[in-house]
DNA sequence: CGTGTTTGACCTGCGC
DNA sequence: GCGCAGGTCAAACACG
C-alpha cells in the first residue's frame, strides 16, 4: 500500500460532528507540543500544524498534494485491518477483527507528536517509494492495543502522517491542558472547510 | 533495573 | 508458485 491515505473533506455536517472519533483527535491533540498554528514556542518543537484527519478506506489518492488545505475526515467503522496477520508466535490477537484506522496528516519538523499516551516502538520499515522510514509504535497501556504509525511524506517532508489504529480504553496519561483549545480550533477547521 | 529504541529476521497478503 | 512489500517479533542495546 504505497498509497496513503484519500485525503477526503469532510465539510458536510458541522452539526454531526465525528463525535464518536473525538477521543481520537483527543488522543492526537492532547499533546504538549503539538499546538496549532504556531502559537507555540518550545525548544525543540517548531511548527506543528495540523493538516487533517484521513481514513483508510478506500485509499487511492495521495494527500501530497494538500500540503495548504486543512482536512478532516472521520472513518466509517467498518475498516477491515488488512496487516493483522501475523507470526504464531503467541501474541496473536484475537481481535482480527477490523479496526477503524485514522490518520492525521500535521505539518511539522518532528515526527513524534506527543499525544498524552505513552508510546513503544515496534518496529520500523522503509517504505517503497518514500525516502522515510515508517514507524510503528504501540500504546505502552497494560491492555491497549492501540498501534499508530508514523510516516513523514517524501514528496513534502514537512507533513507527517500519523495513522492511527484502534481505540484508547484507558485515560490519557497526561496533562490534557491542550485540549479543548486544540478540539475547538480541529472542530473549526471541520466546519470551515 | 526498568523502560524504550534499534534492527534483522520472520510472517502474511497480494499481484503477476 | 514466486517475489515483493508491509507489518510484527524479539534479542540486543542504550539510557535515565
Amino acid at each position: 500500500m504505497e498509497n496513503v491515505y484519500p485525503t477526503i473533506f469532510h465539510s458536510s455536517s458541522s452539526t454531526t460532528p465525528q463525535t464518536s472519533h473525538l477521543p481520537l483527535l483527543m488522543n492526537m491533540a492532547n499533546s504538549d507540543h503539538a499546538q496549532l498554528d504556531g502559537q507555540f514556542q518550545d525548544h525543540d518543537k517548531p511548527n506543528i500544524g495540523y493538516m487533517g484527519l484521513i481514513t483508510n478506506r478506500s485509499a487511492a489518492s495521495t494527500i501530497n498534494n494538500n500540503n495548504t488545505s486543512t482536512t478532516t475526515h472521520h472513518a466509517p467503522e467498518e475498516y477491515a485491518t488488512p496487516a493483522a496477520g501475523k507470526k504464531s508466535k503467541g501474541d496473536h490477537q484475537t481481535n482480527k477483527s477490523r479496526k477503524p484506522k485514522y490518520a492525521f496528516q500535521t505539518r511539522s519538523q518532528v515526527d513524534i507528536l506527543d499525544d498524552g499516551y505513552r508510546w513503544r516502538k515496534y518496529g520500523q520499515k522503509a517504505v517503497k517509494n518514500n525516502k522515510f522510514p515508517r514507524s510503528y509504535y504501540r500504546c505502552t497501556h497494560q491492555g491497549c492495543n492501540v498501534k499508530k504509525q508514523i510516516q513523514r511524506l517524501s514528496k513534502d517532508e514537512g507533513i507527517v502522517v500519523t495513522t492511527y489504529e484502534g481505540m484508547h480504553s484507558h485515560p490519557i496519561e497526561k496533562s490534557t491542558d491542550n485540549f479543548e483549545h486544540i478540539l475547538s480550533q480541529m472542530q473549526i477547521y471541520t466546519s470551515s472547510v
